[in-house]
DNA sequence: TACGCGTGGTT
DNA sequence: TAACCAAGCGT
């Protein structure tokens, strides 16, 4: 592209994004404390699901400090719902690390930010190129879609490689006057103009510039292969009641899906186990009665794998000390504690 | 590099 | 309805 199209492409793209840009939250602030906590929310999560997330976490933690001092279930619980749990564990780590080693100033090059915690090479350009107004690439889905089609480039984006070769586009098209309305000029394309299937090109801004359109092959871009396949796994939930109307909730462990979330036990059923007995010995405690046998019954599918659930409510006797992962609680105290989607389809029906 | 990691909306 | 998608990152 020579430099005269450049030229026109960013300035058609910024004209129209500080025209036609949609009012959200984040936008009302430079603070990068902010703006980072905004990134992190929207990492492979719709902007109309962040927005209620972003204002009440933003309330509860309006600095760097009160986030770095949450206590860890209590930000969990504002993250509950929001999917990809560990987001949240490094947004932290993350927050304590620009606390104590950088006083608490939100690093504001490249090669810093990089080494914080969830921070990858999206965020920290999107961070620094829209609160401090460098000119650094911010390569997410959106702009490997407009830029795919702008430029027609037909590289896979399933392969992780690819993303260099949308950076260093972005670095030949960006406006180093503006270039956090530029970056985020080409993902507010791709969000409301240049979308997945059905593109707008009559209302694009830069549809002039863009080869794609000219070629008559904008749905036909970006190229993706990769594809999915989720397993199933089957399990028994026991939603056990003590003498004291408490429930018997655990912990799960602190790596890999919904790390620290709470859940009701779980049996996952292979052939030849009985499940009751299962339960009764890892839990410690005996079925005095089952109370209802189908209490729920639903599935929940992840990205990667589908949970098929049977629930049952029973009430228990404590025998043995229960494991420390696990205890008994109130229904005022359960409130208080993170749990997964799933598990408040369980909770849902117990009211 | 490939895969694990949530959830809800859209086609 | 099953598949795919949405402002990615860590391992």
């Amino acid at each position: 592209m020579n430099y005269k199209y450049k030229k026109q492409f960013r300035q058609n793209l910024v004209e129209w994004f500080q025209n036609e840009k949609r009012d959200l939250p984040w936008r009302k602030t430079s603070d990068p404390y902010k703006i980072w906590v905004s990134e992190v929310m929207l990492q492979q999560t719709r902007v109309d699901t962040v927005i209620p997330y972003y204002n009440r976490f933003l309330e509860k933690y309006p600095t760097l400090e009160s986030l770095a001092f949450a206590p860890q279930e209590e930000l969990l619980k504002m993250w509950e719902g929001l999917g990809y749990y560990s987001r949240a564990r490094n947004l932290q780590a993350g927050v304590k690390e620009v606390v104590e080693k950088y006083n608490s100033k939100v690093p504001d090059n490249r090669h810093d930010i990089s080494k914080l915690k969830g921070v990858g090479p999206y965020t920290a350009g999107a961070v620094l190129s829209i609160a401090y107004k460098k000119a650094e690439h911010a390569v997410d889905g959106n702009v490997m879609r407009v830029l795919s089609r702008v430029l027609h480039i037909t590289d896979d984006i399933a392969l992780p490689k690819t993303r260099k070769v949308f950076e260093e586009a972005v670095e030949m098209l960006i406006d180093h006057e503006q270039p956090g309305d530029f970056n985020q000029g080409l993902m507010d394309l791709g969000a409301m103009i240049c979308t997945p299937t059905s593109p707008k090109c009559l209302l694009c801004p830069v549809r002039d510039y863009c080869i794609a359109f000219h070629e008559g092959d904008a749905d036909k871009l970006p190229i993706k292969t990769k594809k999915t396949n989720t397993k199933k796994q089957h399990y028994n939930v026991y939603v056990a009641i003590n003498q004291n109307n408490q429930y018997l909730l655990e912990k799960r462990p602190s790596e890999g899906l919904l790390a620290d979330m709470w859940q009701f036990p779980m049996i996952e059923t292979k052939d030849d186990i009985n499940s009751e007995e299962q339960f009764s010995t890892l839990y410690g405690c005996k079925i005095e009665k089952v109370l209802e046998n189908n209490l729920l019954n639903f599935k929940h599918i992840f990205s990667h794998l589908t949970w098929e659930m049977e629930c049952s409510l029973v009430k228990v006797e404590q025998i043995t000390k229960e494991p420390c992962n696990s205890r008994f609680f109130s229904k005022e105290e359960i409130k208080q504690i993170p749990m997964p989607v799933p598990m408040q389809k369980i909770l849902n029906v117990l009211n």
